[in-house]
DNA sequence: CCCTTGGCTTGATCTCGATCAAGTCCAAAA
DNA sequence: TTTTGGACTTGATCGAGATCAAGCCAAGGG
């Protein structure tokens, strides 16, 4: 965000966001150029971002430089409102680029005070957003080693870290969940058992015990 | 939904989904086997629900019989509440699996009453919700050729047919968005080219006239 | 004007994961 | 108990797309 003092601001209203706390929030203008970065992956994310001219792209890093681009927003397009306190991708600018943005705290205060639980609903809503962003950039991106890991470590997550971890899903649907084979996804778990990174637990293979979380975490990479 | 007549049917309050509209909505618990389908893509949304216990898998199918999962939901979880008026995915119970359900009419009308614009400014979300979902698709289970012709469409209907697509990203960033390397998109677009479904003009390979949407959407599935 | 540079195309080869094909291991049914 | 069938694993081979590499072309700078 080094570009915002450069951008050119001005104040204008009547556009859609502008309109939806009926005209209470402030909103400003911006222009970026061509391949100038809007916000990083990681930065506080105080703005929301409406495009009016131009295409933004939307994207998340792996640390070797591989990239899975999320959306490119075109005019009218929103970005950038997040759950949390920080960017969940990166986006910049693919052409000369102006946009409006407004910051993220009139819009949710707006809703938290007119109504209880918006901000809640908002939330369920964007946390399913949140998770496709997640595999979008595994399914575009990953190996199938690194597309198991990090599925084990995902499941691993939401059932709370649990001694055993009971898998309620076949081979087929994991695959599926995954964009690869149910043979791949076999293939791959016994790769980790053979490293030790997990075992099987007892004769069914749905029950798994994860040996190293961490080296595991190093193969989602 | 062939099942709801079967399912146990009784109230209760206090969780999530019930609060967001201070009470008022009605809410419903239903059973589903493991295996049944919960809602079929294309079907009418009017619910939308929040997992009790057990295990919900939501995906969509090609034409072909290829499957891709979105999302595994799991208890606390909520899915199904859509912005129009069928669902975009088929959700069915992984395991033996108890909903909440509620009308998703009282809850848009809640909000829709109680703040102007909350509904549109959760449309915008959720339209990069539902943006997610179509990718995931492309990005799990789509070939190469069937990515770029989907990417081509895409972009027709976002700049609303112009006679010329001019596209405003470079060969990297459309290969980056479809998850493929950059020599790929070229290859398919000399293909779609050497077929007549399109042709470049001019001397810039950056402006494209489609010659042939309906052949371009047949090979998109 | 020539030279560089970046974006793109095209060709040759390689490789990861798909596909085809057995074979194993329970669990439920008989 | 045996049988049956579904879920899973493992092996052999294939192929779509990645990788490596060369060359084209238009724009920009000397």
């Amino acid at each position: 965000m080094l570009v915002r003092t450069n951008a050119a601001i001005c104040h204008s209203d009547g556009d859609q966001l502008h309109a939806l706390a009926g005209g209470q929030l402030l909103s400003s203008e911006f222009k970026y150029r061509r391949g100038m970065e809007i916000f990083g992956e990681g930065e506080e994310a105080d703005y929301a971002y409406q495009i009016l001219s131009g295409a933004v792209r939307t994207y998340k890093l792996l640390s070797d430089g591989r990239r899975q681009i999320n959306s490119f927003h075109l005019p009218g397009d929103m970005f950038g409102l997040e759950n949390g306190a920080s960017h969940r991708f990166t986006a910049d600018a693919v052409v000369e680029t102006s946009v409006r943005i407004m910051k993220r705290n009139s819009l949710v205060n707006v809703m938290a005070s007119r109504m209880t639980g918006a901000g809640s609903l908002l939330r369920l809503v964007t946390r399913n957003l949140e998770h496709a962003e997640m595999h979008m950039l595994l399914l575009g991106r990953k190996t199938a080693l690194e597309r198991v890991a990090a599925f084990l470590l995902e499941m691993d997550d939401r059932l709370m870290h649990p001694g055993v971890l009971v898998l309620p899903m076949s081979r087929r649907d994991i695959a599926d969940y995954l964009g690869v084979t149910l043979e791949t996804v076999s293939r791959a778990l016994s790769i980790l058992k053979d490293e030790g990174l997990l075992h099987f637990d007892g004769p069914t293979q749905r029950r798994i015990v994860l040996r190293d979380r961490v080296k595991l975490g190093q193969l989602e990479a």
